[in-house]
DNA sequence: CGAGGCGTTGAATGGCCTCAACGATGGTGG
DNA sequence: CCACCATCGTTGAGGCCATTCAACGCCTCG
């Protein structure tokens, strides 16, 4: 069963966002000193375990999510029940943006590790946004960053063999990162991401890992063949 | 050879915003009679021949462009040359709108038919949004629009067997007008929005016409079998 | 310990791609 | 005006690749 928000695994608490650790790259950063005085406290830090769905496609929440720490993955359904995944968002990023302008959520939002966010009511962030010109500035550049996201998602992982779109994957995922190191999502998950079947994923990462474009680092994480999957990607 | 724009083929003139006949649906029809008295004549009228140009991916423009009339593909290319069209505008969307961001654009734009477009600078757009928060609303609204196409293009047209994609496509386009009729692109094109080759577009329109899914309407336009494409569409 | 989820692998099928040929169309220039 | 060429849509044949269906081992969790 899917667990939902709400339940005994979120775990819920107050955030301080004027001390916050990540501040200089969340939606906020631009928040001038005089409005944090008056965002009293109305901002709730959620902790979610793995599995836990934030919010449902349909459903009309009154909150955005800073996601401070983990992966969520943003899933849109097929009439046939076939789910495809349009979007990972990762630390920092900003999800339900919809909400703002009064839509229902587009996605079910789903953590696919232990997850830490920062609930923003809508009515704070669309007061706040009022008076602050650069926070209406960022709140533009979110959503550009998403639609490049999702535009980048159709161009490489949708198009091309399969061999391709995972090679692809993995480049993205490990430019990720300093290390170049990766995080191997399930298989029903990146067959769901690339729109191919799990077999077919499977089949593929674990040929990768045959040919050392892949090697184990441990702890779920995996060291990526930089060059190889480069050349694999592009022809 | 692919035309450009600021050639002889795209005519240009100057646009009267207060007496626009579609303004109630584009972007300025958000703005307070007061702000229109400043808006002396910086919005220039173009128009187009299909296969022209508008911009280019990586350019960085000075301008957003609202369509007034016409269809633009908006395209990015693949390391391998394959190209990929991400969205289609139509009539009152607006396009370019990373570069109110300072962003280069991000495609390929390229008109498919004889196209009428409204030339918004950069600066004038940002500065009246400044001065006009229903504007500012507007522009989210535009991105939201564009974020969802994008994702509804990855799932419904990006996803499945090709007669599926096929089938979903031309749904998305009966469903754009009164009469269910639509307009049938190219081969070449379909096969870049569908992920498919151009012969098994081919392949697949010609089927649908057989099976009488798609009945000639005339000057290129075709009536659909709404319950028969439906069908085929979910399975 | 058993159940269930997940990753892997095999075998067979079928769907899509590739390469190729051909007709129709429309624009160009002789 | 018509031959010519380029482009586009269509169709065929063959082969590859992804899907489908199935089985199995491993692991975690109850």
């Amino acid at each position: 069963m899917t667990k939902t928000i709400q339940t005994e695994d979120a775990w819920r608490g107050e955030a301080d966002c004027k001390t916050c650790s990540i501040r200089d790259s969340v939606l906020f950063s631009k928040l001038d000193e005089c409005l944090f005085e008056r965002l009293h406290h109305p901002i709730e830090q959620i902790s979610a375990s793995p599995g836990t769905t934030l919010y449902r496609s349909g459903q009309t929440g009154g909150h955005l999510y800073t996601l401070r720490h983990g992966l969520v993955k943003l899933v849109q359904y097929l009439p046939d029940g076939n789910q495809r995944i349009v979007r990972i968002a990762r630390d920092t990023d900003l999800i339900g943006l919809e909400s703002l302008l009064g839509q229902p959520y587009q996605h079910d939002a789903i953590c696919l590790q232990t997850c830490e966010f920062c609930s923003l009511p809508v009515d704070v962030v669309r007061r706040m946004a009022g008076e602050c010109p650069d926070l209406q500035n960022e709140l533009l550049n979110r959503w550009q960053k998403a639609l490049s996201e999702a535009d980048a998602w159709l161009t490489e992982l949708s198009t091309g063999s399969a061999r391709q779109r995972v090679a692809r994957l993995l480049l993205r995922l490990s430019k990720q990162n300093e290390e170049h190191l990766c995080y191997l999502f399930s298989r029903e998950d990146m067959g769901s991401m690339l729109g191919v079947t799990t077999e077919t994923a499977s089949r593929t990462i674990a040929e990768f890992k045959r040919q050392k474009l892949l090697m184990d680092s441990g702890k779920g994480c995996y060291s990526c063949n930089l060059e190889g999957l480069q050349r694999l990607a592009e022809d």
